[in-house]
DNA sequence: CTTTTAGCTGAATAAAAATTCATCTAAATT
DNA sequence: AATTTAGATGAATTTTTATTCAGCTAAAAG
């Protein structure tokens, strides 16, 4: 017997990223994907049971992978703003590097294929930065406005930041990283 | 003769809209649309040379829209704060209530539809912000960051706002919208 | 009120895409 | 080294979707 190729896997995940990133969820083709990917088109149905599994797969990986990195060296001990600068440069470090896999969740969850559960979980992951934010209220560190919003706030100026640099072919140095953090931070923390 | 009737072209782009927004530009097809549309899949065709075609209208009906709304009201000869003001409500106000367009622009720029001058198009219609910004940094009355982030901060805030509006399904009052705006203000003010 | 013309319909056709499968490898087991 | 079994292939098939069209309808023009 031979054994089943988990590179394959990987390629094909990389083919549908780049391929969605290029042109959309909407505008790919399962023969696409497979050229992309340096296969047959048969081959596809030997890793994913149909185009929807495969959707669905890479959509779980990616959520997985964003849940895996918005806390790493994070220390819920360490002062307040150590640790919301940890976890900002953090996520959007992995915005940044890992574009085609946000943009590819985000297209997946307009898609018919992704569950609500899925959906969840990547809303949930983003808990413990809820946590410190009311650690934050409470220490009268930032400013008493409804967590909610202020995660807005927060990610989405994040997100636009990773949108420019993939968009516009921008380079985000730390420099520009830290200016942007400052930005951030001005806004929310208290009078 | 029978005249065509507009009536018929907003159905569509109605239908299109609410389509993207369900299933993404993906999970659409023609007959959906028309059946969205309350008629029948051949009238599509007697407005729209193709799917391309329609796909290609309605992404610059959408373009056309953000951009005749942006400066509504704005005087450039107020003060600075009071037209930054104006502007960014603008914004926010027309990405939550015309959220459906907001997330068909995104899903069409990323479709093989969408021309590189409607893109363009889009990215120009918010110069007289540019414009504006310059302006507060030269009265230092904002810090001297480059437009280019200063923008994708205040855009990124906005957006995440309207797409939360329309996810959870949560009120924007004005009375939110102030205090989100403040978390702006105090990220860009000078120290 | 008749004619004319263009819109409208939805089943029929064409085109495109997903999925299958007969055949052919290549890895592991004996 | 031979055998077995599952992966790999890509053309063939099935399914889905876009597009067309012959017949029908309604509005405008005369």
């Amino acid at each position: 017997m031979k054994p089943k190729d988990q590179n394959k896997v990987e390629a094909i995940y990389r083919a549908m990223l780049g391929l969605v990133r290029q042109r959309g969820l909407a505008g790919i083709t399962m023969q696409q994907v497979a050229r992309e990917a340096k296969m047959a088109t048969g081959t596809l149905y030997i890793y994913f049971k149909n185009k929807e599994a495969l959707v669905v797969a890479l959509t779980d990986k990616c959520v997985r992978h964003v849940a895996s990195n918005l806390f790493r060296n994070y220390n819920a001990d360490a002062p307040f703003k150590t640790g919301f600068a940890t976890i900002w440069m953090n996520i959007v470090r992995h915005r940044i590097e890992f574009f085609n896999e946000s943009l590819f969740i985000e297209q997946s969850f307009h898609s018919p294929f992704v569950s609500n559960e899925t959906k969840l979980a990547l809303k949930k992951s983003f808990d413990p930065l809820l946590l410190l934010l009311q650690r934050g209220k409470d220490e009268k560190i930032i400013k008493d406005v409804d967590s909610f919003w202020m995660l807005a706030f927060i990610i989405g100026g994040i997100n636009e930041i990773a949108r420019r640099v993939n968009y516009f072919n921008r380079k985000a140095s730390q420099q520009v990283l830290e200016t942007n953090f400052q930005l951030c931070w001005d806004g929310i923390k208290a009078a």
